[in-house]
DNA sequence: AGGTTTTATGTGACTTAATCACTGAATTTA
DNA sequence: TAAATTCAGTGATTAAGTCACATAAAACCT
């Protein structure tokens, strides 16, 4: 059971929600739940219920043997996580694994719940359909840049992006580490590469930072 | 408008769409149309329609700025292809090609109907959610794949299928070129790590043609 | 405050994969 | 049968990933 006054907040967040009813808002099974940075959502959690973000984000991602990561996407507040449907397919090869990355407020939804919603909310379907349409496409470009395009690149491209969410400061704070499972590759890989570009003068390097210096010279490492 | 006798054979290939009225199945901007190998699905067509294969199957791949390519999936029939999604989007940034692999037959319909159809048969919108979560998994998958598995063991999973699709000869018919396009890679990568394959006497070369002779040590190339 | 632990980064040596620029062999086609 | 096309092999070079460390800054004691 929600408290009205998430009801209100949820609303603003997935305007396609507008349409649900008094008993769909106050049934039992539905809940909203605070998580902490660095908790790992829960597979069963994750595969039996549909996560919709009210605050904070996660980030889905996947795991290889020797224990590299690299970050699938994030699901941010007035998103929602479409690998539940997996439990609609019950393979558990295709594992992907969530954490909570910056402080996250959820509201859950069981599965039978979010079916029969599908079934009776037409504008909902619809946000839930592009949801995950959106998703599909980001992995198909995500896959390219993997395969195609130089660290160089899709370092420069990171950065260019890490700014601009980060009000265009030219300051990141951000480890060679953390830069690494983001991109999928070795953190030796990483400072390696960052070095080149501190010689070549587009950025400057200290310990948990990069400071950009020529951002125009970045932008054309992208490719 | 589509003939009655496609009509029965897209009910057999695709059980979800049973509760489909006639009018529904005999609308004028419906359409079956055939395409031979090698035929790339244009576009506008890929985009402003859902297309689901009666015959044969489709491959959809991306191709990098140097020309190299890579296989996403395939639609078999009985599938339908998930990317059309994306004329809802309109992001043109993230383009996914297609092309047809083994003559095709498919069912061609326009997004309004699509959509409408989604919104009235609880059933056919199932299977789509279905089919493009499995999609989904898959690419993930995929992505993984490709970020932390050595060629040796692509290769060697991509061998092993391919023997399985075709009554588990080990007899394949094909060459270093179309495996280099299936996994994304150069072909002289693929060239050289079959020879390395062949000199430890698990398989057998020659002009179009790979001859598994050790199956279980593919196998256990897999990782 | 001084020592200990943890976290972040640097680096050399080596392996794997991709790129470039070819070669020759097998097969089709004119 | 000669020419064109497709398929495969190979050396040299560069890019990326792996392994095994070293060094340095920051955090954590008590």
């Amino acid at each position: 059971m929600i408290q009205s006054e998430h009801v209100s907040r949820i609303l603003s967040l997935f305007p396609s929600m507008a349409d649900l009813s008094e008993e769909d808002w106050y049934q039992d099974s539905l809940q909203v739940i605070q998580m902490e940075p660095q908790n790992i959502v829960e597979k069963t959690q994750f595969l039996k219920f549909v996560v919709m973000l009210l605050d904070g984000n996660l980030r889905t991602y996947k795991v290889s043997a020797s224990g590299r990561e690299i970050t699938l996407y994030r699901v941010n507040s007035g998103e929602c996580c479409p690998f539940m449907s997996s439990s609609i397919l019950g393979s558990s090869e295709y594992e992907v694994n969530a954490c909570v990355e910056t402080a996250a407020l959820m509201l859950i939804v069981p599965a039978e719940v979010f079916q029969d919603w599908m079934d009776r909310y037409p504008v909902f379907r619809q946000f839930i359909y592009t949801e995950s349409a959106r998703r599909l496409l980001h992995l198909a470009s995500l896959l390219d840049n993997i395969n195609f395009k130089t660290i160089r690149g899709r370092i420069s491209e990171f950065l260019i992006q890490f700014a601009e969410q980060n009000g265009n400061s030219d300051t990141l704070y951000i480890t060679h580490q953390s830069l690494s499972i983001e991109l999928g590759t070795a953190r030796e890989v990483i400072s390696r590469t960052l070095k080149v570009l501190e010689h070549k003068e587009v950025i400057e390097l200290s310990r948990g930072k990069i400071t950009i210096r020529d951002r125009s010279a970045l932008v054309r490492f992208i490719e």
